[in-house]
DNA sequence: TTTCATAGTGTAATAAGTACACAATTGTAA
DNA sequence: TTACAATTGTGTACTTATTACACTATGAAA
């Protein structure tokens, strides 16, 4: 929560430079050691979490502000964005409307009306984030999917929502490659696509599915190091990724 | 395009009643003697073509909003609506804005900002609606899907965003309920998906495929009327239908 | 009663999805 | 050095979906 006087200045600043009652938010995902992962914000001396977002500058493409935003939040500047859905309940924002409402009159306030936010979901690469709280935040951290602490506003509906529309996408995108490290095992890859499903797959199936869909490269040499047979490493290959993204796996009708 | 009075009376209501800077666009689907349909607004005596849309109430949810919307270029109170997609570039409503720009200073003119605009898609039945142009338009009107004429601002863009999600939708969920009568005969059934999809399809595999959803009950008695063999009719079991709209189609992963 | 238009239905071939088991390789501990 | 544990690579039989394709049946009009 603002003090009196940041709020003056924030209210002040967003009003000038940002699309009144528009917002956005996103869910923010990453893999790492066989977890899939959201990034997540903690306020200041509270038990608070949200998704990360922010507002839409006042001549700026919706899809650049969502970058920005993450951009702020995580350092990275290409990441894989994509919008799922709009969040528009008159009420969405009414804890925040209330928060502020005492401290600053109606029409200098920028969290007296109503906002109506944009989701949009993004694939990152773990190790290339450097979390950054936002001035509401003392905290911005990974979270693992089946560690979801309770969300402020209706942003467990938005991230629940992502994650059915990710889950939905594996159907007909493929998705690794922002998620995954440049080279990565056969294994790896089904505990991405199990950790995202949140369930077990089978490794023969799995295996010949995602060869069958031609956008993997084998390498020659395995990757040694276990007690175990050395697994072969693979790498996504780009043409046929981005044609597949474009595309789309199966035809359906 | 609003006379300068017209303007003034619109623009005070609309700052008064409307969230700023949000819109609604919907194309609206409906089908008639196996022609997929939109419905369209030619603005007064101009050969410019828009979809219906309008703005959201200052405490509506944005579903309602489409809702009410479509009630009154329709005249339909229960429609399938869903949304798409978001249109944000700040350039997409210039066009309007230089239109009203000398009528009105910034302040006053309802039009003089940038609209980011949520995209609806409904499917509606034909017969039920009964169009009613808006305050801007001497013409609301069905056109088909083969025969669209040049659209203002960017909405073609959102209606062929809007047929590509719809033609996506075919793979895993019903769509037939809100746009066929009743009764319907399997070959009618079949043209609907055609015209959606902009190709032929094989009546057996067709009908298999479609039977193996389980959302069609066959009545005992056919429908005679043409030189040929009487068709049986069908209906949607609605249960299913339901159901299916709910769970979607086919597992995937 | 013949003909035309269009509906109903089935089957063989191919492709995709599912279930399941054994052999190979690596590092570690006996 | 050898046996073992862990985990990887690979194949096959079975079932289910998809595709391609052709003949028979019926109702109305000539």
């Amino acid at each position: 929560m603002l003090s009196k006087q940041q709020l003056i200045e924030y209210s002040e600043d967003a009003r000038k430079n940002y699309v009144n009652h528009i917002s956005i938010d996103c869910v923010v995902f990453g893999f790492h050691e066989g977890q899939m992962k959201v990034l997540l914000l903690k306020t200041h001396n509270e038990e608070k979490w949200y998704l990360p977002g922010g507002f839409v500058l006042n001549e700026e493409p919706i899809d650049t502000a969502a970058h920005r935003i993450l951009q702020q939040r995580t350092g990275l500047d290409e990441v894989f964005l994509q919008q799922f859905r709009v969040f528009g309940d008159p009420d969405r924002s009414k804890v925040h409307n209330d928060m502020y409402v005492d401290m600053l009159p109606k029409d200098q306030n920028w969290f007296s009306g109503r906002f109506i936010s944009i989701g949009y979901y993004a694939l990152v690469d773990f190790f290339g984030v450097i979390p950054h709280p936002d001035q509401f935040s003392e905290l911005c951290a990974w979270r693992d999917l089946d560690d979801i602490p309770e969300l402020e506003l209706d942003h467990e509906k938005i991230y629940k929502n992502a994650l059915d529309t990710l889950r939905l996408q594996l159907n007909y995108q493929p998705i690794g490659y922002n998620l995954m490290p440049k080279e990565f095992t056969m294994p790896e890859l089904q505990k991405l696509y199990e950790t995202i499903l949140g369930k077990k797959l089978d490794r023969r199936n799995f295996q010949r599915r995602i060869l069958g869909f031609g956008i993997l490269n084998r390498s020659e040499e395995p990757r040694k190091g276990g007690a175990h047979k050395a697994p072969y490493l693979y790498s996504f290959d780009l043409e046929n990724y981005q044609y597949a993204l474009t595309e789309g796996f199966k035809g359906g009708w």
